[in-house]
DNA sequence: GTTGAAAATGTATTCGATTACATCCGCATG
DNA sequence: CATGCGGATGTAATCGAATACATTTTCAAC
């Protein structure tokens, strides 16, 4: 009569007591709550999804020895049944970038509201980590993916995959996706660079093989031309996205003898690297080198100088991910599309006027 | 015959086709992987669980099919037939604090090693969020639960709570936990300053909600008794983590005449506030004033000058904190504890000599 | 007092996988 | 040739809740 579970292993030597019962945790059913409050458990179920279908008395009596009992619905069952989870899953490649906590708020504030929760998993860029992740939607325990990584893992289900790209994007059309408009917003900087007389701007890019760090080195490009600048090819490097890749990004431009008065990084900690690079070779920031990242995140106004770059709405994309997810939750017609916010530039106290007088280092 | 689904809402007036069929994602069974290998569904579900008790012949035909038709078992079957699901919930109450990132590295570390997946549950110390993602234990939607705040939701269900402290401890002597010697920890900090001549040593302390915030200050007492100085209520402000609060603090402490040349700051981010509070005063870092951190967040290396803190285990915190989430998970009966680890000074360049000659501020 | 519709509740199926128990087959042994 | 045992597979019960469909109750209208 009763199944057999993997009960929680007993060693067999224990010192206190032979026989400890195999305890297992006390859970409570519907058939209990029904036997109890004298109904059925059709009832039982009625009272607490849709209380306005039982009567008044009956519903008070179910809810009160549901209370007393402490009972709480089995989830598993309710979802096989029901086939959705209200759950979402967020993937992002690293929870130690802070750039990350303000989209996952704006993830979570469109969730509740919506009556979804949202769960995190950190993949560290990792095919394997993304992989078991998107499975949970592909094995039903989670309804819709939100990832901030250009990779779109693959779910073994036909049809609309429910799922949004935010922060990044792929070129994949039918793949929905929140981003800025980074080609923009990277040109901003260098117009501003421009504006304060830098004309030796160097560049530090990030991985190329994100498609948003493509269209951040094709702003940088961009703005040079609209100055009438050549681009020059010893002024750019490439980073991991790290402060210490923001360091030695600098530390090669100045070994291989680049001569600039501004860089711009490709997002805020490698710009907070570069600073901390150009400091520690007696370079002063601004004064002889104007620095500007991409992001914004909470530590570049903590900086010493304050760092000016180029602020994303970091919530705003979280709140537009998780309102195109459930569009698609809910309709799965709803047409695939990309939606670009754009950067706005913070100027803080890292960057100033060229000075006419101060050679390119 | 067919079950009713909650289907997606078909929107009646939509532009393209009357007739759009309900578009549901195709989903496959044991069932129809039986019926194609010509098999019974245990056996599949045995050459998927237990591959060894099934012929070669059979397994191989299995698993061909499986791989082409993208077969993944609905977990949520699995786990209500099994009442496991591999899956345990780690809360913390903000994923923008840097501090937490390594705890969860070895959190997963572990978590991974022994088949588990884990999911973050942002909660920002709020008292809801925090229960509905403990009600996902009571619900079944996952095994146990690691928290890194110093309340532990209620989770109601009989015997052993699945759950486990990290970083963070209650006095409830039924919860195991992991944390630090945050007493010893902060007289070590109090203790260093001293050996360095300095005697009228400030301190911002965190939330005195928190018990380990409250040892950080028995600690700092007790360093100023061992070196045979009275403390000075003058010299102590509270913060709530923040950087803000640490320039908040120090301002205070100022404005109050207080005359230090060291604060000791209950973490890093206020003690990153509180140098950046010093410096806008005019006061050098650590010339006229030393300050100390706790934590060791990965900014710390990074300030200007960089910070001296106390370095907690991260790692090995999150590491030991899943080990006794699976022990208990696996026999309910093993007993709690508390595992106390230590932390570690670690020396930069927010501190130098107290000058004779500098008189307090 | 009927009648009938609406409200309330009950019965039994279903979701998809796991697994206890039953069955069957092959083959070595006596 | 019967016996028995182990290996391979099948049948059907089960997990716990939701709900289609069936049944009963209630009560207003005639």
């Amino acid at each position: 009569m009763s199944v057999e579970r993997p009960g929680p292993k007993k060693k067999s030597g224990k010192g206190r007591g032979a026989h400890v019962a195999p305890q297992t945790v006390r859970v409570r059913t519907v058939k209990e709550i029904a036997a109890i409050a004298k109904v059925s458990v059709a009832t039982v179920s009625r009272a607490l999804q849709r209380p306005e279908i039982v009567s008044e008395e009956t519903r008070q009596r179910i809810h009160e020895i549901v209370k007393r009992l402490g009972y709480t619905p089995n989830a598993l069952a309710r979802n096989l049944r029901t086939a959705r989870t209200r759950l979402i899953v967020a993937l992002l490649p690293d929870i130690a970038n802070p750039f990350f906590s303000e989209v996952i708020r704006g993830i979570e504030q469109v969730a509740y509201e919506n009556g979804y929760s949202v769960l995190l998993g950190e993949t560290q860029s990792n095919l394997v980590r993304e992989q078991a992740y998107a499975d949970m939607v592909a094995a039903r325990q989670a309804d819709g993916i939100i990832t901030m990584f250009h990779r779109i893992p693959t779910i073994p289900v036909d049809g609309r995959l429910p799922i949004v790209n935010a922060c990044e994007y792929v070129k994949d059309r039918s793949i929905s996706s929140v981003y800025v408009d980074n080609v923009a917003a990277a040109a901003t900087a260098v117009d501003y660079l421009v504006s304060l007389g830098h004309r030796d701007i160097a560049f530090v890019a990030g991985p190329s093989s994100s498609p948003i760090c493509v269209d951040r080195e094709e702003g940088y490009q961009l703005g040079l031309k609209r100055a009438g600048i050549r681009a020059n090819p010893a002024l750019a490097a490439v980073g991991d996205f790290s402060i210490e890749a923001g360091e030695r990004a600098v530390d090669h431009l100045l070994a291989q003898g680049g001569a600039f008065t501004a860089v711009f990084c490709s997002n805020d900690e490698m710009a907070i690297g570069a600073m901390r690079a150009l400091i520690s070779r007696g370079l002063r920031v601004p004064e002889d080198v104007s620095v500007v990242g991409f992001d914004d995140i909470r530590f570049s106004r903590y900086t010493t100088p304050a760092l000016t770059t180029l602020s994303q709405p970091k919530n705003a994309l979280g709140r537009e991910a998780m309102t195109m997810l459930i569009e698609i939750l809910n309709d799965p017609e709803v047409p695939p599309r990309k939606r670009v916010l754009s950067a706005e530039l913070v100027v803080r106290g890292s960057t100033g006027p060229c000075r006419r007088d101060s050679r390119p280092v």
